[in-house]
DNA sequence: CCCCCCCC
């Protein structure tokens, strides 16, 4: 079995050139450095016309070693390499290969020798001209008194080679420049310790290999904060390099940057389009459920509704919160939540169902049900130009906004329980809802056909939570059984048992006073008032619901009374009908039933 | 040098 190398490709990539995806053989290997993030390996490669030592395999790519996959006389393809220029004193300067992708040609166990008879690479080796001796890049020290500006390094005098990848930088070079996108930065936070104010702002660039947090604190966080703009793209020089602690990050870097008095950053003013932007790890919707609470994800959705911004305060801080809820959708069937915060809450317009990319959001369990929030890490994007989010356009488009969804963060014993599909009262009795342990829920269209107005209206207790119907002691005072104890005060609620009608069956279901308020349009306490001073505007409320249509949802439970068992249905939720999405429900079964697509 | 990320 012979090998096809890919002759003269180290020559190629030395001189500067590029190669695309050079197959060739790995003839040893050694470790180079030990630290808390792992060792890096530096292989010697052959080309089968030249072998050269400079090649750094990416960490990442430190298993395929480890595990014995990999070995010497192993036959490689790289799929991916930067090239970097290190300078060494006294030695001139070194162009090293770092292999980031790569696939296994052909087992070295298998090769089991050295094929051709390759020689040491070295320019002198190689009859082209010697290139002239590039000049180092200079790199302006910036000092907060002179203009941002005069801090932008001038782009030709660094060449794009010279530049470092993100993907090379560890704490044990000091001499680098990379050329980077800053996909986001986080808002400057203060506090307070025994040193005094303390301030920092974090920022997050990456390139064509890697990514890496870069943190600065206060002089920097003051020079560089109002200068540093996301998505632009930066030299940045001279920070110092230390090894990331993974809690508190999922960037894909066992390092990460500190910002000092030394450090420089310039705008990069040039073709940019080499330089990506943020990349995800997208996750549908539909497996966040099997995630770990905590964990850190990464999403691209379509935003179904938003939440007007709440404010709070934080029980441990005291601090005032905002806080806005969105809820997001996708194709895999599935519907999350994800909690926006402070000025992104503020900022955010939802009701143009915007696709949004979401990198790092955290996952959170609260009462059984999964949802996600923001972190001051996460990076959120509205509408990105990214191939999936045409998708997700067109399939929203094209029906998606119609999809029946499973809300993983739905409150469970809530209204948002349950399957949002439409069934029928005879479906209901079929699948046997209620019979279970626990109750079940239903949607339904169905008319109001009757009410039971009579004392449709009680005196409930003030306590917020209690709602138990008072008992009048005739003195002024009301008496609760729940909080045994007398009030001198009440609150209005209603408690309305109603009829309800499709067209395969009726069902006598009960409203509590949230439903019944939203269906008869008036608030309890209007009601109350009617009921005590106008009995006939009373009435006329009842009598113009009946035999109004509305979308129900129903909790529906088996109830044993007097050795008697009797469906108990309670409405949780009644919507008037939107005729757009019961029209796309009806077509949708039309499909299913017939075939026929209308 | 941070590393909190909130609430129902």
């Amino acid at each position: 079995m012979s090998y096809n190398l890919s002759e003269g490709a180290l020559e190629t990539i030395m001189k500067g050139g590029n190669y695309d995806a050079p197959i060739i053989q790995m003839l040893g290997t050694k470790k180079i450095q030990g630290n808390d993030a792992g060792d890096r390996y530096r292989l010697l490669v052959s080309d089968g016309k030249y072998t050269y030592s400079f090649a750094m395999l990416a960490t990442q790519l430190n298993i395929m070693l480890l595990s014995g996959e990999l070995t010497d006389y192993s036959v490689i393809q790289v799929d991916q390499f930067v090239t970097t220029l290190l300078k060494n004193v006294g030695k001139g300067e070194k162009r090293v290969i770092i292999i980031l992708a790569l696939t296994i040609i052909a087992n070295g166990r298998d090769v089991r020798h050295k094929i051709g008879n390759p020689q040491p690479w070295s320019e002198e080796a190689t009859s082209a001209q010697r290139p002239e001796p590039k000049p180092a890049p200079v790199t302006p020290k910036f000092t907060a008194k002179v203009e941002p500006k005069a801090a932008n390094l001038d782009s030709s005098m660094l060449s794009v080679k010279m530049t470092n990848p993100i993907s090379s930088l560890s704490p044990y070079q000091n001499k680098w420049v990379i050329r980077a996108r800053v996909m986001s930065k986080t808002p400057i936070r203060t506090w307070s310790n025994a040193k005094g104010e303390r301030k920092l702002f974090s920022m997050y660039p990456c390139d064509e290999t890697g990514e890496i947090r870069a943190t600065a604190f206060k002089n920097e966080c003051d020079t560089f904060y109002d200068m540093i703009q996301v998505d632009k793209v930066y030299y940045i020089s001279r920070c110092a390099i230390k090894t990331a602690n993974k809690k508190f990050t999922t960037l894909k870097n066992d390092y990460e940057m500190t910002f000092t008095a030394e450090t420089v950053v310039g705008e990069y003013v040039g073709d940019e389009s080499a330089v990506p932007t943020v990349q995800y790890d997208f996750l549908p919707i539909s497996e966040i459920a099997n995630k770990e609470t905590e964990t850190l994800i990464d999403l691209i959705d379509v935003c179904k509704s938003a939440s007007d911004v709440q404010e709070l305060t934080a029980k441990s801080t005291g601090k005032l919160l905002k806080k806005r809820e969105v809820m997001l959708v996708d194709a895999s069937g599935g519907a999350v939540t994800l909690t926006l915060w402070g000025n992104e809450a503020e900022k955010f317009e939802g009701n143009t169902n915007p696709i949004l990319a979401v990198k790092g959001a955290r996952l959170t369990e609260f009462n059984g049900s999964k949802s996600l929030s923001c972190l001051s890490s996460t990076m959120l994007r509205l509408n990105p130009d990214v191939p999936e989010a045409h998708k997700l356009r067109g399939w929203y488009d094209n029906g998606g906004a119609d999809a029946d969804i499973v809300n993983i963060s739905a409150k469970s014993g809530n209204f948002t329980g349950g399957s949002n599909e439409w069934i029928s009262f005879s479906e209901a009795e079929s699948r046997q809802l209620g019979t279970g342990e626990k109750g079940d829920y239903y949607s339904l269209l169905g008319v109001l056909t009757f009410t039971f107005s009579e004392n449709a209206v009680y005196k409930a207790c003030p306590q917020e939570q209690c709602n138990k119907k008072l008992v009048d002691q005739e003195n002024g005072l009301f008496r609760c059984e729940k909080c045994n104890r007398e009030y001198p005060n009440y609150k209005h609620r209603i408690l309305l048992a109603a009829n309800v009608s499709d067209p395969t069956g009726d069902q006598r279901v009960t409203l509590f006073n949230e439903a019944a308020e939203t269906m008869l349009g008036k608030s309890a306490e209007e009601i109350a008032r009617l009921s005590e001073y106008d009995k006939n505007e009373y009435n006329k409320i009842f009598d113009e619901v009946k035999f109004k249509t509305f979308v129900f949802k129903f909790r529906t439970k088996m109830e044993n009374f007097n050795d008697e068992s009797r469906l108990k249905t309670t409405v949780v939720n009644v919507q008037p009908v939107d005729y757009k999405d019961g029209i796309a429900r009806l077509l949708k079964n039309i499909k299913t039933a017939t075939g026929v697509q209308v």
